[in-house]
RNA sequence: GGGCGCAUAGCUCAGUUGGUUAGAGCGCUACAUUCACAUUGUAGAGGCCAUAGGUCCGAGUCCUAUUGCGCCCACCA
């Protein structure tokens, strides 16, 4: 059967194979256990419309690898699956597919809308999913959740109507950003401030008394000159002093506004007057109220000017900003425009520079909400790896505004506030009837004439509850008791705002207790240059044709090896076959063990055998160093480093136990002890590997003698650290050094291999004492040498050549084979090296600040430094007399 | 303007609380090749650890300043 396997690893054969494999047998699936401990994650929900890209691939492997290693460790293990319906986003989707059609959503009316949309996620919404699988997700997909389940959608309006009955939602007229394009309010968070190349104008406004003498203001967006109700100086600026109270008459319009002052105006910019137009941005909002001018809306919600804005109405912002400063200009009243760079919020769906806008929206209080999610963090209940995340968020949960909860689109959680018209025609604040499910009447006067809020929810609004409405909070189910809080969240940091945090303050307010225990931030993945991936850029590396080209195990592998500690990721696509190498490594050094292995041969327990059995030093060594490399792995996974586990499994696996144990055992790999050995360090390391490459450690598994069930039900294996020898590992270390320099040497001087070579070693004490039979033959064979001698000098005779241990790039063949002049040099300029550093030794090691502070180990192994250091120069001044 | 991060081999990056001779992958050079694997093996070259000070017996690691990048937050109209 091992014959027939080829010599490459074929992901194609296993991947699909093994996930259904996993699927049928239910591996994924978790509940409630008396005897196990519960290990859950919430996945971060993709959005709906969503495709698989690198930072999702990122994400959920490291997930993944929680997963399977908690799971494997014994925990009762779930990661809970979903998908977000991403409020603009999808209806951003849907509308475009409309316009393939030539419709608007508005001639679908509302209800058909939304039936569109849920068509639409009833044929691509799961596309993502399927991704996931590919990649080897081992969630509970039993469990999948959709924020906009009828139950999720219950526990949404629950918390609005608990919030709104606490006093931390309000609704109110504010200046919100809107998007001119999408139609609706969007949050801080939503309104992505980006640079751009813009212009400051000067405009000249006369005043009233006196047309010919002008004050001059700066703005970046004129056309908002048609809503200005006032002009604000700050008090102590002495150039306009004497405006103060005065009255202006506003260009174009022919409103008569006042020269208010006001400490907030920088006297610095601009020419330190300020228009203000209060219904148009949010500074002038404030000093609007303060000073209780107008508000003065000009545009309408598609951002065209409206009917106040009179002989521009109807156009659009800029269209509108041109004409007017044309006219301006033509009035003298346009002093001079400067190039100027502004940041300007964008729509972080559809990138349009986003209006300050005057608007009723509702919002969430949200100060009280973040103080025990502050406390939390700061107590150390809630941990962020790495660390510094931790004063980010602080930094935010500390100036953290109230939250624009309402959205101006159809797709969505609908807000569950009722109006009673009649109530409503009596006095408009009045009426307002907030339910989780729609009343019948209006409590106050009877009236069945009610109608909904036509606003829905951000879709953050649901995405906090995820923890625990995942589980059908706010019912007390056995799973919510049991999983929550979970463990890890595992995230990018671009939103620990709009997710983490709020999810966070959601768990304290709802569930008296922390989400989750730790908060895993990821970095962001990008390309070779530091960009971000992105569609428009080109730049993107598909996840899902590295699969198809190299397998989803080296895609996992290769990302978690370069994800060091929450950094970036500069990702080339060469980058991925390191990973595809490493599993065809795996693959063959698993097909060379398969076939040379006796079945009957391995059917022993490792720790009864090697009682009975004393085990070379090759196979003591392995086993050292696969548990040594055991132990290391499981600390850098429980300590969230994931490359440095990655990075360990890889050198123990191919350049130990390929590299040299598969090498080492072959003139004796029908010895019991070692088919013993190689088996259970092959079969032990398989499961190692398991959380990282799922699929192939899966199939190699199948085909192991013993192998019962799935690799996913075998236990992590258990440490054993009698067994790590770490004198043992030094020797062979050692052992290693004089195989490659003498490798070394025959090379060099080309010695064929029917040569005969015969070798002396000069030893140090330690190795001698410990030096056995088999160690040597070790050497003799691999390094291919025909005798192996010791010796106490250093000195060779004819066609023989020593070699000196912990210098061992110091290879003395006689009789003139090597250029004598520069070898002496070489040494001499070696000595001079090591005299300096001895001098500085010695002066360390009579210090006694050192010998009493620093640890006594690395005292010991200062001296024996030292040791070694005069032992060298010994020797190098041997050599360079033999030479001459 | 505030905050955070980064600067180590040609490239991409590791380097745990300061402590043996600063590492890996890729790339490069030379050699090897019926013996699990060319998606391979062995060896080699290549580092004033950004700069300048400081603390310490000892600094890539800690402190201060400087320079150059990157990111996040923020209402300079």
């Amino acid at each position: 059967m091992i014959d027939e396997l080829s010599k490459q690893y074929n992901p194609k054969i296993s991947e699909d194979k093994w996930y259904k494999f996993w699927e049928e047998n239910k591996l994924f699936s978790s509940k409630p256990s008396q005897d196990k401990l519960p290990y859950c994650i919430v996945i971060p929900p993709p959005n709906v419309t969503g495709i698989l890209h690198m930072g999702h691939a990122l994400n959920n492997s490291i997930q993944d690898i929680l997963i399977r290693y908690k799971r494997m460790q014994g925990f009762e293990s779930l990661w809970m699956p979903g998908t977000d319906h991403a409020g603009i986003a999808t209806q951003n989707v849907v509308e475009k597919a409309l316009a393939k059609e030539g419709l608007k959503r508005q001639d679908l009316g509302r209800q058909k809308f939304i039936q569109r949309v849920w068509q639409w996620k009833e044929q691509y919404g799961s596309t993502i999913i399927h991704q996931l699988k590919k990649l080897g997700a081992s969630c509970d997909w039993s469990r999948e959740r959709f924020t906009m389940d009828e139950d999720y959608s219950a526990s949404v309006a629950e918390v609005f109507v608990a919030l709104y009955e606490k006093k931390l939602i309000y609704q109110g007229n504010y200046i919100i950003n809107w998007c001119p394009r999408c139609q609706t309010a969007l949050s801080d968070e939503e309104a992505a401030h980006a640079e751009l190349q813009g212009s400051l104008y000067y405009l000249k406004y006369p005043l009233k008394n006196n047309p010919l003498e002008f004050i001059t203001v700066a703005t970046t967006r004129p056309e908002t000159m048609l809503g200005d109700t006032a002009v604000a100086v700050n008090p102590k600026d002495k150039r306009y002093k004497q405006y103060i109270g005065k009255t202006l008459i506003l260009p174009l319009i022919n409103r008569q506004i006042k020269i208010i002052a006001d400490a907030s105006v920088d006297m610095e910019f601009g020419t330190g007057a300020v228009k203000v137009t209060p219904a148009h941005d949010p500074n002038d909002y404030v000093l609007g109220k303060k000073h209780k001018l107008d508000f003065i809306n000009v545009m309408a919600p598609d951002a065209t000017m409206n009917d106040a804005a009179q002989k521009y109405s109807g156009l659009d912002r800029f269209k509108a900003r041109e004409a007017i400063l044309e006219d301006l200009g033509d009035l003298g009243l346009l002093e001079k425009i400067n190039p100027h760079t502004l940041s300007a919020g964008h729509c972080y769906r559809c990138h349009t520079i986003v209006e300050p806008y005057l608007s009723k929206q509702w919002f969430v209080k949200m100060k009280p909400l973040a103080r025990p999610a502050i406390e939390a963090v700061k107590k150390g209940k809630i941990k962020f790896h790495p660390q510094r995340w931790t004063k980010v968020y602080l930094n935010w949960m500390e100036n953290i505004q109230d939250w624009c909860i309402s959205r101006q689109i159809w797709w969505g959680h609908r807000i569950p506030v009722y109006y009673c018209k009649n109530c409503r025609q009596k006095n408009p604040e009045q009426g307002i009837i907030v339910s989780a499910t729609k009343p019948d009447k209006c409590p106050k006067c009877k009236s069945a004439d009610l109608f909904q809020e036509e606003d829905v929810l951000d879709t953050w609004f649901s995405s906090w509850l995820w923890p625990f409405a995942t589980f059908y909070w706010p019912k007390e189910s056995a799973d919510l008791k049991y999983f929550y809080p979970t463990s890890t969240l595992v995230t990018a940091p671009e939103i620990i705002f709009f997710w983490v945090a709020r999810m966070i303050m959601a768990g304290f307010e709802f569930k008296k207790q922390a989400p989750f225990k730790d908060i895993y931030i990821h970095g962001t993945v990008r390309d070779v240059e530091g960009k971000k991936m992105s569609k428009s850029l080109g730049n993107v590396i598909d996840p899902l044709e590295i699969i198809d080209e190299y397998g989803a195990d080296a895609l996992r592998f290769s990302l978690i090896s370069i994800t060091s500690q929450g950094q970036d990721v500069y990702l080339a696509k060469e980058r991925f076959e390191q990973g595809r190498n490493f599993a065809n490594k795996i693959w063959n050094a698993s097909r060379f063990v398969l076939a040379n292995l006796k079945p009957e041969e391995v059917n022993e327990d490792l720790c009864v055998f090697f009682k009975k059995e004393q085990l070379d030093i090759v196979n003591r060594w392995i086993l050292s160093r696969f548990y040594s490399t055991l132990d290391k792995v499981g600390k850098e996974l429980d300590g969230y480093k994931f490359n440095e586990a990655a990075n360990s499994i890889y050198a123990f696996f191919w350049h130990e136990f390929c590299d040299w144990y598969l090498e080492l055992i072959k003139p004796q790999i029908n010895q019991k002890q070692t088919q013993v050995v190689m088996y259970k360090v092959l079969e032990k390391t398989l499961r190692m590997i398991h959380p990282f490459m799922p699929f192939i450690t899966e199939e190699i598994w199948q085909r192991l003698p013993q192998a019962k069930n799935s690799i996913m039900q075998q236990s992590w294996p258990h440490l054993q650290k009698n067994l790590i020898n770490i004198k043992n590992e030094q020797l062979m270390q050692t052992a290693f050094e004089i195989i490659n320099t003498i490798r070394n040497m025959r090379a060099e001087l080309d010695v064929g291999l029917q040569n005969r070579v015969n070798i002396k070693l000069a030893f140090s004490d330690k190795l001698k004492q410990e030096s056995t039979q088999v160690l040597f033959n070790h050497i003799k064979n691999l390094a291919k040498i025909d005798s192996l001698s010791i010796t106490e000098k250093y000195t060779a005779g004819v066609n023989e050549y020593v070699v000196l241990l912990k210098d061992m790039h110091i290879a003395m063949p006689l009789a003139g084979l090597v250029d004598a002049g520069a070898q002496i040099k070489k040494n001499q300029l070696k000595i001079d090296k090591l005299k300096s550093e001895i001098k500085n030794k010695e002066a360390m090691l009579d210090n006694k600040n050192f010998t009493q502070r620093a640890p006594k180990e690395i005292v010991e192994a200062e001296r024996t430094k030292l040791d070694d250091m005069a032992g060298q120069i010994a020797k190098l001044e041997v050599i360079i007399n033999g030479l001459r």
